[in-house]
DNA sequence: CGAATCCATCGACCAATGTCAATATATACG
DNA sequence: CGTATATATTGACATTGGTCGATGGATTCG
């Protein structure tokens, strides 16, 4: 391993392509809990704003974002290692700086299980 | 007015076709607000197993949730119009029970916004 | 090495939320 | 009308979660 992943540990990150849409069959138990993960990290506005921030931006530094979001840094650090627990952005450390981009395969993956 | 909506205020229902897809522009901070709420309501296990019970059952009683989800009455109760609230199933009132359904356009919705 | 910068973690605080028992409301039935 | 059933609401409780100040760790540069 290298770039992505913050040191997870084997949060719902690779669960979600889980389940069959949700409109198939009633979904499982614990797939229900792992996909319920997934989406109360896009279930807060600061994290929408960021994730936004991040997929126009292409490759955006934490730097970057304390400015626009307008919040502390330690609660922008907060928000991005929610959003890279839940696979939906992947960060990479490149001398002081982390940048961040999205996956667009977990929200590709999000997309189908609403299918 | 008839059947569905269960008097919610003016919650995020019609709001979520709001903004373009997250990764087009930096989505603004209002709408982000109004789609968090929506998510939200995606981030409990209990309500994407009962969503998920809706939308394969096509037309379900809530009655009918209380066994197979294994909470409460008011458990469910307090659910199902959370989802209703987020426009994403809607309840008709017949004789003594409630009937439920999904909103397929605003399950479409909110996969238009992961595009 | 020492100073500066970027980020993560910790501790604390307050707000929001899931849950249930108890109660209220509405509808059907005899 | 009185009883039974289905659902909604209320109040209480414990848990989770967003936020920030303070601190620590890592990297760059002089």
């Amino acid at each position: 391993m290298a770039t992505t992943s913050t040191s997870r540990a084997k949060t719902a990150n690779d669960v979600v392509a889980c389940c069959a849409p949700l409109l198939a069959e009633p979904i499982a138990d614990a797939d229900a809990v792992d996909l319920a993960r997934v989406f109360a990290a896009l279930s807060d506005p600061v994290r929408l704003r960021i994730l936004s921030l991040i997929a126009t931006g292409g490759e955006v530094c934490s730097c970057d974002l304390e400015e626009p979001i307008g919040k502390s840094q330690p609660t922008i650090s907060h928000h991005t290692k929610a959003l890279a627990e839940a696979g939906l952005i992947a960060g990479e450390k490149r001398g002081r700086w982390m940048f961040w981009t999205v996956v667009p395969a977990r929200l590709a993956a999000v997309r189908a299980v609403l299918s």
